[in-house]
This record gives C-alpha cells, structure tokens and sequence, in this order.
DNA sequence: TTGTATGCGTTATCAC
DNA sequence: GTGATAACGCATACAA
C-alpha cells in the first residue's frame, strides 16, 4: 500500500486507520492524522478486487428484470436505486428481454459475479422457479417484486390486489355503470385470479351482478406489449357479440389502452361513450389523452421496501439462523381518476327519468 | 485451486487447461481430459474476484443513464445489452434520476470498480462534461448515446436530427399542412437547432414560409416530463394569440403528448381538426389512441452501435496507441406514420374547391 | 501503539 | 509436459 510508504507507517497501521477498525482505538491521534493526510493527498480509493477477494464479499445486489421496456419495471428499480444509493451496495440490473434463456445466463452470471442479494422484478409468467434453486442454495436473500411467485423460499412483495379489484369496480360502480365489461388476467396468474376476488366481493357486498358474456380473459402469452394486442383483439370479439356495455375493467394499463384503440376504432368514444379503467399506473396514464384512470401500484414503495429487506438481511444478517418472515408483504392501491372514465350517461337519463316522471 | 487437487495436477497445470492458455498445446491430451472432468464434477467457476485483483481487468461496461424513467433510454439500454449479452462484459447500469450529484457519484463508483467502458445516454441538458474528466483521464472509452455532447473526447452516437427535421414537416407538408405550429426543443439543446435546420431546409427547399408566430421554444427545465408541461403550456399559449394553424410539430414525444392534451381540453381534436407529430416513437406512441406519428430514432440500433465500438476498443484496444475516429456518428431516422396526423381538410376543401367551381 | 507475516484464488514465469 | 513460486492489494492474527 503506497500510503503506507508516503506516511511512513505500516501498511497494517494505515489499513487499520482507513478501515475505522476496532483495532484504529489503539491508534496515536497523531498517526492518524498523518495517514489521512497521505491518504487524502494521493487520492487513494482501495483496491475493489483485492478487498472483495479478501473479505469474501461483492458488495452487488443483483435486480433481475423480465423487460426494462415495461413500463412497469422502471419506476421499481428507481424504487431499489434510491434505497441503494446511499449504501456501499451497488445495484447490478440485468434485463432477460422477456426471454427465458437469457434469463436464465444473467442468474449464472450473478452467481458467479457472487452477488450478495436478488431482487426479481417479476410480471412473469415464464419465470421458472427452479432456476433459483441454486440462487437458494448459496443462502442469497431474494425478494420479488410486483407478482406473486407462490414459491416459500422467497420474500414478495406485492400490491393488495384483491383491494385493487375491488376499488377499480367501485369506481366504476360509484360513477354509475352496471354493465361493465371485464378483460381479465392470464388465468395463470395468481394476480388475476386476486383481483377478480377484489372484484367478485365488491359485486356481492352492493348486490351487483356481473354478466358472463362479458368476461374475458388475456391468453397467457408473453412478449412485451401481449397485454396491448389481447386488449384489442378481445374487446373487438365483446363488440362483435353484441352485448350492452358501458364499461370495461381491464387487467392492467397495457390492456386498457388495448379496449381504448378497439373502442375508438368502433367509433365508441373514451370517456364518453364507454368508460375504462386500467391496473398499475404505467408513466403514460398519466401523459395519454384522456389520460387513463387506473389503480396505482406502489411501485417505488415496492421497490423502496425490496431493497431495505435486502438490506436488513445483509447488515446484521448471516451470523444468527435468521430463516424469518417469508411472508408476502402486501402495499396498499390507490385509485387515480383521470379522463377515461366518466358518469354512465344512460344511468343518469334513466335516474332523472324516474325523478321527474 | 481445488480442481488441481482433485484431478491430481497442480494449480498451474488446471490453470492452463481451463483457460486454454497458449501454453495448453504443450498439454497431454489425457492430463486435459481428467482436468476439465475434474472441474465439470465439481462445477468449478473462476473465482471473479481473483482473477480480476491478477489481471488487473474488471469485465464490467458503465452504463450511465440520466433517468431510466424516461421512456428514451429504455429501448437504447436494450441495444447496449443485447450486444454484451454474448460477451463476457457485463453491464453495469446506473440510473441518476435527473439529478447531478447522483450522476457524481455514480461516475466515482464506476471508477472505483474500475469499469472499462462507458456509453452514457444522455438525453441532458445538465451534464456536465467535466465529469468525465476523471474518465477520460484513465484511458477509459466512452461513447454518448442520442444527443450530440459536442465534446471532443468522447465519441457520439446519435439520429441523424437534421433528417428528422426534414422528414417531421415533410410528412406535414404532404398531407397539406401549411400553417403548421413549432415546438422546438431548448435553445440550449444542440438536438433542437439541428432538428429546425432540417426543417428550414425543407421550407426553404419546397417554398414553404414559417410564420414566426407559430413558432416556440421549451424552456430548459429538466426533469422526467418538463417535455410534456411544455408542450400543453405554450400550445395553450398559441390558442390562445389566436394565429391559426392545422399542425403542430413539437420536439419530442413527451412534448407531443402535452400539445394534444391541451388541443384536446380546448375542444379540438386530433387528428380531424389538427395534425401532431413528435419525434423519438418511445413505446407509448404505439400504444395511445391515436397512435402518435413521430420520427423513430433508431434506438436498439444506436445502443448497439456504442456496445460495438466500446467492444472494439477493448478486444484489440488499448495495445497500439490508437485515438481513432472520434467523430459523430449519425443513424438515420424513419417517419412512422400513426393516428395522430391526417390530411388537412380545410386544403383539401379548397382543392377540391379549385376542382369544380 | 505499531510492525511482520500470512493467505484470499489466480495466473505468468521459470525451472525441472 | 508438468510443477513450484511469486505477485496482484488488502486485512487480520499475532508478535514486538
């Protein structure tokens, strides 16, 4: 260690000064001075390699994504980043491109690059569970992000989405409509199946009655916008079948702006004409006109939440057995209202009827 | 090394085998096989940490985004790593949410893990380019992806914005637009004053005279949708001067978004009663009803263009003492033609006017 | 209070 | 053809 010849000390001496170890109490006020100095006066950063190779430790927490092009990824890693950033951990982010093989290269790559932690932001359905067998194995803390992965070997960490379906619905509801159509999830998905309780129970508790011919549901295909194309295709098969509707309940943004693009193509326009409401808050809800009323995911909270129990684990971690609560940690939706849904024109004609008979 | 031990050689020997080091030629065929099976058995990978503190090299590229939210740089960080997937460098990418001293500290960490290249996607106003002195300075390649930085150390990547221009009001021009409204970028922004040369250009080419009353400049605010508070705030503006106008061309997408946002509250719709189109086609173009027409940057294309000529340097690099080719490099942008422009009817009107008095 | 010696896992050089 | 040895830069146990 060059510092240790430029101050004329040990290169122990100046290790333990630069470390703050137990040991620097035991070092001369003076000493120390005099090492950071030297230190400080050459610019001197230690060695990443040689210290990682020493102490056995990468200081890289991995973030596996399934698509940086979602638009729902992005404000989750922004999530884990600033929960990251003031740490001496950096956030290793690895796109699989919606493709299972690449996916399957990174988890390689990561293990042998011996990162200390794994954040899978995972909308996915193609995400294999086994391949983190080996993640498992070698002890690394893992969380996922944003779907429920059922699996009891990881921490997730998701949004309530069985409150999400329910205050999707009651929105539609509480604006009037009764006919509401809904495209829902790949039946694969254990978030679809959640929401469509949210749903169900919303239905029930106000005396609502939802009509067959009107639910549809995405095929399980993956891809980057599938969500967009199922959207299309499946509100342009709810049209063709002829039955009334004045809203639609879609999975999430993707989908929405799908029903939106079938609607407007039928001449059907958003708000007026029918209502849609989405799932997530993707950044463009908020930029498209009518901008799209959805339910807000918490996605930097998410994000914020994966990275500080990654974090825990890490600080005060290994030494004890912790195997702790591996639960799912569910956040709370809120409910944006922008311009794709507006007052059921009908219901109101047909209230002011009965008013005024 | 414990393959050595299991197969029976020493460290050297299972060394050479597993690298295949030039010296491996002088190898036994049998002494190769029992080592490499050895090592298979095992599942033996390379410690990174040791090899990297021997040979001095980290395998890592910086990717240095200014904000991941922004649907821009998505798609270009798809290009990057697509291109380093089949390598054995690996991406690091960091995020620095629109904000400078992020941004620093990042660049600091880059160093310190002695990171080999770095491609920057720059799509900033406030990037300071004395920041990569330190990079620059450590011999490391850099190349700036999507807006020109105008530095002579760094190599840029970027559309051809001067074809763009061209193309943007070409295409408005085509479907009849003569009174066409200007959004242009900031007047900081390199970006911006070629995109309006290209337009120029074309006006002056085709006889087409702007009316400087139509024509605006975003402020050079940042931040992840300054473009679209931009946009909906001056064309509010423009309504309300009252000069007329059936088209509007704005800077970017985002800024597209804000003009049909407030086109739209003011009761004029897109495309029937006026044209938008942007330039960039981030995803949500595709996806918004209307689709947006827009000048599709060629991003995927441009990142992997910047991994490639990082990659070059690196593989035959730094021997010879090559400063090469620093110049611009310039991809050619393509018109997408979407829902959000359309013949102008008033032109038409009147041609058909001509037609049959 | 400070210095010395050792090992982390690789690999390059040289000797056998 | 193969093995011993040193060195990459740091941190720790132990000696002084």
């Amino acid at each position: 260690m060059d510092v240790a010849q430029a101050s004329g000390f040990s290169p122990s001496t100046a290790s333990i000064v630069l470390n703050e170890a137990p040991l620097s109490k035991y070092v001369a006020a003076k000493t120390k001075q005099k090492i950071r100095e030297a230190a400080h006066h050459l610019g001197y950063h230690p060695d990443v390699f040689a210290r990682s190779l020493r102490s056995q430790r990468s200081h890289m927490i991995g973030v596996l994504v399934i698509d940086l092009a979602d638009p729902f990824c992005t404000l989750i890693l922004q999530g884990i980043e600033s929960k990251l950033l003031p740490t001496a951990y950096l956030p290793v982010i690895m796109d699989a491109h919606n493709q299972p093989h690449q996916l399957e290269r990174y988890l390689e790559m990561m293990v042998e690059r011996r990162i200390e932690g794994l954040i899978t932001v995972a909308n996915w359905l193609l995400f294999d569970i086994s391949l983190l067998k080996d993640i498992h194995n070698r002890q690394i803390p893992t969380v996922v992000v944003g779907r429920d992965l059922e699996s009891p070997t990881v921490k997730s960490v998701l949004v309530d989405n069985e409150a999400g379906g329910y205050a999707a619905i009651e929105h539609l509801f509480e604006l009037g409509h009764r006919e509401i159509a809904f495209i829902r999830g790949p039946k694969r998905l254990g978030d679809s199946r959640v929401r469509w309780r949210g749903i169900q129970c919303f239905a029930k508790t106000r005396g609502l009655k939802l009509n067959p011919a009107l639910i549809y549901d995405l095929p399980g295909t993956t891809g980057s916008n599938s969500g967009f194309d199922g959207g299309l295709r499946l509100t342009n098969t709810i049209l063709r079948s002829g039955e009334r509707f004045t809203a639609v309940l879609a999975f999430d943004d993707l989908t929405a702006y799908g029903v939106i693009r079938a609607l407007s193509e039928a001449g059907r326009r958003v708000p007026e004409s029918c209502s849609v409401i989405g799932f997530d808050d993707i950044p463009a809800a908020a930029l498209s006109t009518p901008g799209l009323s959805t339910i807000q995911q918490p996605m930097r909270g998410m994000g914020e939440y994966a990275a500080a129990y990654i974090l825990e684990h890490l600080e005060q971690g290994s030494e004890q057995g912790i195997e702790p609560l591996l639960d799912t940690y569910l956040m709370a939706p809120t409910l944006a209202v922008r311009g794709s849904t507006a007052k059921n024109q009908k219901l109101e004609a047909i209230e002011s009827d009965a008013r005024q008979p």
